[in-house]
DNA sequence: TTGCTCATGTAACAGGTTACATGATTAA
DNA sequence: TTAATCATGTAACCTGTTACATGAGCAA
């Protein structure tokens, strides 16, 4: 379990709505962690049960009110205490890689075809890591910057870039590789 | 909804028991896909009702008896239609990079111990993709091996190796950051 | 007038994990 | 005699997704 801190994470740059938090996954954290809305509201209903959060209600002309949450003391002391915690084995359920591991049995041309999609959409995604998302974090930054903030953010968005660009290189050598393969000799028993 | 052509892919291999089958994850895939007995167990009987599997009974003395299942031909079809379907984009939830994302609010001291451990682990992986894996592919494929599977089966080695080297080498950097960041100037607002 | 944004949620379902239950064989 | 391996599963629970429900304001 651990949606409920990343919302506390976020909340404790500064108090938010359901709404807005959907919206701050969005901008932040979301190429690591996504959360739908019926999981956030769920979520914020246990945590403040759990007496992790604090509720103001905000009325609004002709909107729906808001209910705006704080983290209380105790919720911050579980978000430090998660945050010191050593950090679970991330399972990553890979279902390209499943696809890759069976592709004899769909034959290298099907095989190749999903690589070379691979490679486009994490061809983009590098160009996204360079291009849109500093300005995105730029943005949200501005909200509640400090510098050290912005560095770790840094981090993650270095770790995602090497990994996108990771997968173009995988994908170039296996291109290669199958063409290899084709050409080169009897690819049966 | 991947987890039952996952165990299609690997039945079709060879014909097996739920037991089996969650060693054959141990020994094949479990890098990019796991699961326990009683969803597997669960699939079976779903795969089952669908008409993707035939079911023979081995009774065997002082064991329990063995429930083994083959792909029958519509097993074999929607193996087929899947793999050659485009593969969701997976969602890789990503613990570490939260706790790395909200680095700021647990102190670089405890952001830095998290990367260590992380780089060590991913140093042992690199270790294993170059000496236990191949071996451990070796003997797998011994089972049912033609030249074609080994083959993919060696990309999806390549790819795991690859990822394990990038963490290390991203480890590696956000460590010298970190100190830079710790020596060179003040980290505060 | 069509669709997007703001703002709340509920209900049902799908997928994955953990705990529980059984019981024989075999190697240390 | 203790623990691991073989072999089956059920029940409960946790998490995440999808579909449904409501309703105002505003821009194209």
């Amino acid at each position: 379990m651990s949606l409920p801190h990343a919302l506390l994470g976020l909340i404790n740059y500064k108090p938010a709505t359901g709404y807005e938090l959907k919206a701050r996954f969005k901008q932040s954290v979301h190429f690591f962690w996504n959360a739908g809305l019926p999981q956030i509201y769920r979520s914020l209903n246990e945590m403040k049960s759990k007496g992790w959060l604090s509720l103001t209600v905000q009325h609004q002309d002709g909107r729906p009110s808001k209910k705006v949450y704080s983290l209380t003391q105790s919720g911050r002391e579980e978000l430090l205490r998660w945050l010191s915690e050593p950090g679970e084995i991330s399972e990553s359920r890979h279902q390209l890689m499943i696809k890759v591991f069976f592709g004899n049995q769909s034959g290298t041309d099907v095989l190749a075809g999903h690589i070379k999609d691979w490679r486009d959409r994490h061809l983009a995604l590098v160009r996204m890591y360079e291009t849109d998302v500093p300005s995105l974090l730029e943005r949200y930054g501005a909200l509640v910057s400090s510098r050290g903030d912005a560095f770790c953010w840094g981090l993650t968005l270095d770790y995602g870039k090497r990994h996108a660009e990771m997968v173009v290189e995988w994908c170039d050598q296996a291109l290669k590789d199958i063409e290899g393969l084709q050409q080169g000799g009897a690819a049966s028993k």
